[in-house]
DNA sequence: TTGCAGTCAATATC
DNA sequence: GATATTGACTGCAA
């Protein structure tokens, strides 16, 4: 509490009384990497000498390996802090250094990691955390991190992803072996980077140790060592299971997670995974832009109608929402960058990548829905009527959230008012209390064969301006709102799409980006309803 | 308590 | 076989 407090209203240097400014100092030293972990005095004892119980707190950081991060399995990658406690200032350039300069120290293969091979077993107990960035970065890569420059985590990304390919080198290796993620991490990771300023210190550690695994020379190299190690040993193995008559292992090499129980009884426990189907993926995908925040009582009927578990809906939404953010930033750094001088190559290449993302109907649900005809004609109509409509949400309707949502996104959108779907498609939308939306049930997860496409647009399409529109409160923020006073609803298409860049034309089809701003544009909505209805004086920033 | 970031890991797709 | 997608989970912050 104290921290959270001091975080987010720390008081001027000046009326700070002496322990007042403790936090701060140590803070400060912790920033410049002069303050390791520790076992922090809390209270107590530490009084005066401030300084002096902080800089007791060097030692522990000093030693080795640093901890959580390296995993146990080898002490080889704790090599003894080669730089001991940097002066402050020195601190952030040397580590400014460290990071993008070639940087021959970081181990990351090797020893630092799973093993050999051959013993895939001990990397199981801790399947992630591998590599230590060992050798002159005996920081943890905490701390690395923490004192990192800003990086540009597009760069990055692209820089490995060319690396690997060119190297035929995999996500999976990559990823258990720099990265200590999974592939699936990896994978998501060098296709949507965020920007590094969005980042937690927590999701930046991927990509300090990506750059400094770019830096380092042998890094090529050392994953070549480690695919070899691993093909070797799963060779190996591959013949003693066969000796044996073994059930086979899994053929996965190097790190193998799967270990512990026995494979069948595993495979007993596990719970087998859920899979929604398109068209409950389509309903809620609907029901997402009705209601970004859905309350737990169009949760329960969302879950109910679609017969899937609450929680089910809950992580989807929450999946949902998530992801479409991440959409979004990618698109903010696509449009920077094309926006950008020409933003050379990268840009170009990435928008490539964008549009797949989201015609699938990975994460865009809006997306999906608006999608569509270019010219913006969706076909939306198809108004399901339709019976399956999983009603959504007549509870939700109530909901204060939507009125603002309405207000604002529909505005555009309608000016057809009440579409057929209802699905709030609806003219703008009075004050909060607006209980008036129509009841937009759940979309119907019946959506008219007819063109698919078209279907699915159906609620969106009826948006499909809006999405435009919709506007982005957060992304304003990065980006100077070219245009139109927030409430001007009109322009907004355009105004975003100076924002990302997109040209009018260009704009027009693009419905990844037109969703995902739909999607944004929901988020902010939401904010706004739940600021709308509490009452708050809430200051928007955009 | 709620929402989010970051991940895992199963599954789908290429 | 590699990569992409995505439901679920964990931990943290507000």
């Amino acid at each position: 509490g104290s921290v959270s407090d001091m975080l987010s209203r720390p008081k001027p240097w000046s009326k700070l009384t002496q322990k007042g400014r403790e936090p701060f100092i140590r803070m400060q030293l912790w920033l410049n990497g002069e303050l390791g972990q520790g076992v922090l005095p809390v209270q107590g004892q530490q009084q005066g000498p401030v300084l002096h119980s902080v800089t007791s707190l060097q030692d522990p950081l000093q030693q080795g390996c640093v901890s959580s991060e390296s995993t146990p399995k080898t002490s080889a990658s704790c090599s003894p802090a080669p730089e001991s406690p940097m002066s402050s200032s020195e601190s952030v350039k040397s580590l400014t250094e460290l990071v993008q300069q070639p940087c021959p120290a970081i181990e990351t293969s090797k020893e630092g990691k799973p093993p050999e091979p051959s013993d895939p077993p001990a990397s199981d107990s801790q399947p992630t955390t591998p590599l230590p960035l060992s050798g002159h970065s005996a920081l943890s890569i905490q701390e690395l991190v923490a004192m990192s420059p800003e990086l540009d985590t597009y760069g990055i990304t692209k820089r490995v992803k060319e690396v690997l390919t060119d190297n035929n080198l995999g996500q999976r290796l990559f990823g258990e072996t720099i990265l200590g993620l999974t592939q699936g991490s990896v994978s998501d990771l060098l296709a949507r980077p965020k920007p590094w300023h969005k980042l937690s210190l927590k999701g930046r550690e991927p990509f300090v140790r990506m750059q400094l695994w770019l830096n380092d020379p042998n890094n090529v190299e050392k994953l070549m060592d480690m695919k070899r190690m691993e093909k070797k040993a799963y060779m190996k193995r591959r013949h003693s299971s066969v000796s044996d008559s073994q059930p086979c292992e899994p053929p996965s090499v190097g790190i193998d997670y799967s270990q512990g129980a026995s494979p069948q009884t595993q495979h007993q426990l596990k719970k087998p995974r859920v899979v929604l189907a398109p068209e409950e993926k389509e309903a809620l995908k609907r029901a997402y832009q009705q209601k970004p925040y859905p309350s737990p009582k169009t949760i329960e009927e969302l879950a109910t109608q679609l017969n899937l578990k609450t929680s089910t809906v809950i992580n989807w939404f929450h999946n949902y929402r998530s992801r479409i953010r991440r959409e979004l930033f990618i698109e903010e750094i696509q449009a920077g960058s094309q926006g950008q001088a020409g933003a050379s190559d990268s840009p170009s290449a990435r928008s490539g990548r964008i549009a797949p993302s989201s015609e699938g109907d990975s994460c865009d649900g809006v997306e999906a829905a608006d999608v569509e005809e270019p010219g913006g004609t969706t076909v939306a109509t198809k108004s399901q009527g339709g019976p399956a409509e999983v009603a959504a949400a007549p509870a939700d309707q109530e909901e204060a959230t939507q009125p603002a949502e309405k207000a604002k996104a529909q505005p555009l959108s309608s000016a057809t008012p009440g579409q057929d779907n209802g699905e709030d498609v609806g003219q703008p939308r009075p004050p909060p209390e607006g209980l008036t939306d129509t009841p937009a049930p759940v979309p119907n997860l019946a959506a008219p064969a007819a063109g698919e496409d078209a279907a699915t647009s159906a609620t969106a399409a009826t948006e499909v301006p809006g999405a435009a529109r919709a506007g982005p409160a957060e992304r304003s923020s990065a980006l100077p709102s070219t245009s139109a006073p927030a409430n001007a609803p009109a322009r907004r298409p355009s105004s975003l799409q100076s924002l990302f860049g997109l040209p009018e034309a260009a704009g027009a089809r693009d419905n990844p980006v037109r969703k995902k701003k739909a999607a944004n544009l929901n988020s902010i909505i939401h904010r706004l309803e739940k600021a709308a209805s509490r009452e708050e004086p809430i200051e928007w920033e955009f």
